[in-house]
DNA sequence: CTGCATACATCGATACTCGATGTATCGCTT
DNA sequence: AAGCGATACATCGAGTATCGATGTATGCAG
C-alpha cells in the first residue's frame, strides 16, 4: 500500500467540480481528473462508478444517455442545483481541514 | 452524516507530526490536535488508539508507561527513526494530493 | 480482422472512521 | 466521605469508501 490514488473523502468533490464545468460522462471524468492533476488522481473506475451512482441517488447529479465526441454510447453526467449546493458546502469543508491540518503540520507551539 | 472529524487517511500524519515535538499520551495528542486546529480536528478515541496501535505495529512509534503530569499512569509515545522518514513521505504526499486538489477546484481549462 | 482506446458496470477484499461501551484514578466540591 | 467531572486507557461493531479484478461491448486504425 504504497501510496493511495487519491485522498479518501474527497471524490465526491472532485467529481461535483468536475462536471459543474459541464456535462460530462464517466470516462471523460476519469481523463479530466488525471490532466488536470497532471497524473497524480488516478481515480479507478471501481471508485468513481460507484461515486457517480451516489450522486445520483442524492440528487446531486442527473444522467442522459447520449453519443459521445468519438460516437460510443455514453453517460453524461450534470450537476443539479442540490449538487451546487453541495459542492460549495464540500469545498468549504475541504478548505477547512486543509488547514486545520496545515496548523498541525507547521507545528507552532500552542 | 453533516461533517467528518477529519480527513479520512491522514490521522497517522497528524499523530506522527505530533509526536515527534516530543513524547505524549494519547488524550494530550487528542488536546493537542484539538486547540492547534481551533477545534476543527475532533478525532474520536475510537479512532486515535487503533491508529496508535498501526503506529506501533509499524515500528513508527515506541510507546512507553509513564506518570503524566496530573499523576496518573499514562502511556506516552515516541516517534522513532522509521516514523520520522514516514512521516515526510507523508507529509509530501499529502501536500502533493491537496496541490492536485486545489488545481481542480481553481477549475482551469486545459 | 485484430488490437487498442473508449465506455459502461459490479464484486469482494481491505481499510478506516465513528459512536458506544467499559474500566479506573485523580482532585475538587459539597 | 460521597459524588462528579476530567483524565486516561482500550475494544467492538457498524457504516462507509477505496481499490483491484473482472466482465461486456463498440468504434477506429492498421
Amino acid at each position: 500500500m504504497p501510496q493511495p490514488d487519491l485522498l479518501p473523502g474527497t471524490l465526491d468533490l472532485l467529481v461535483l467540480k468536475t462536471i459543474s464545468r459541464g456535462a460530462l460522462h464517466g470516462y471523460g471524468i476519469a481523463q479530466y481528473l488525471l490532466q488536470i492533476s497532471d497524473s497524480v488522481l488516478q481515480v479507478g473506475e471501481g471508485s468513481l462508478y460507484p461515486a457517480l451512482q451516489r450522486l445520483l441517488v442524492n440528487g446531486w447529479a442527473e444522467a442522459e444517455w447520449r453519443q459521445s465526441e468519438t460516437g460510443r454510447r455514453a453517460r453524461y453526467y450534470t450537476i443539479t442545483a442540490a449538487g451546487k449546493k453541495r459542492l460549495a458546502a464540500e469545498e468549504e469543508q475541504f478548505e477547512k481541514m486543509v488547514g486545520a491540518i496545515h496548523m498541525v503540520l507547521r507545528g507552532r507551539t500552542v
